[in-house]
DNA sequence: AATAACTTTGCAACCCGGTTGCATGAACTT
DNA sequence: AAGTTCATGCAACCGGGTTGCAAAGTTATT
């Protein structure tokens, strides 16, 4: 519904304009993580730069993460309500090496590591690889 | 030592060569993980496919793992003695967000992710960003 | 309502890591 | 020595990501 789409952007303060709307749906939609290639192919006709800087405001303001999906491009995909994006908001991603989709694991937290006490933590990106239950059969 | 290098060539069953040679020394002074790039660079003048061809025979036969370094692009370094490659012989990586290098943590093995049955498990990569010891100071 | 100031979009172009095709060259086989 | 196989070097390509810049759209100011 438009209007729950524009609260989110409201909400994250982000303007709703006409693109971050369509956007905003396509990954509403989105049940696995999305590259910007495939964001791309959802729209008849959409400028990559200009999807690409959706997506990096929409990062900025919170309401995707991204994740390197473990083939050597990133991924984006919808913060839960009330990340911060702070280590303990991440969860673990699975790649399918068959159907080549990543799954947010969203109830697998990454787990806590024990750095040497002179490493710093900022973030942690983790991805199992294997095949999806879709693909199993 | 010519004679250890060429040992450990022997051992994974990668014939010798010259440019191996010389690859797999600067692997072994190598404290942390290096990209293709960076290895490029390291040499006076060598060929990119050269290089990539030698790092992925390496791989292949098990001599060097690879890690998805966190900011897109891959990075080498030496397996431990007697490493499979399996999701058991894996470890940790840091990247620096300040240096740039990234780190084997090599005593801090990637934990054990409970799948969903449903899901099998290939490989992990994990990725832990922050800032190192040498650039805390 | 008109102008100025700022933001977003679209296009083109670029960068860079990774990768492949192909021809030459080295090493091993008979 | 001829033939096969494998390694190397060069060039070219691919694709994801990124930037500069000008046009279009918004918002603020008078």
């Amino acid at each position: 519904m438009k209007k729950e789409i524009d609260n989110k952007l409201n909400l994250k303060n982000i303007k709703p304009t006409a693109m971050r709307q369509l956007v905003l749906q396509v990954l509403t939609e989105q049940k696995t993580a999305i590259s910007l290639p495939e964001l791309e192919q959802k729209f008849e006709k959409a400028d990559k730069a200009t999807l690409y800087r959706t997506l990096k405001t929409f990062q900025e303001n919170k309401l995707i993460h991204s994740i390197e999906d473990g083939s050597g491009s990133l991924r984006y995909a919808l913060c839960q309500d009330n990340c911060e994006c702070d280590p303990e908001d991440l969860h673990v991603h699975f790649l399918c090496t068959n159907c080549n989709q990543t799954f947010c694991l969203k109830d697998i937290p990454v787990p806590t590591i024990n750095l040497p006490s002179s490493f710093s933590l900022e973030s942690v990106n983790m991805v199992v690889k294997g095949v999806c239950s879709n693909c199993k059969k």
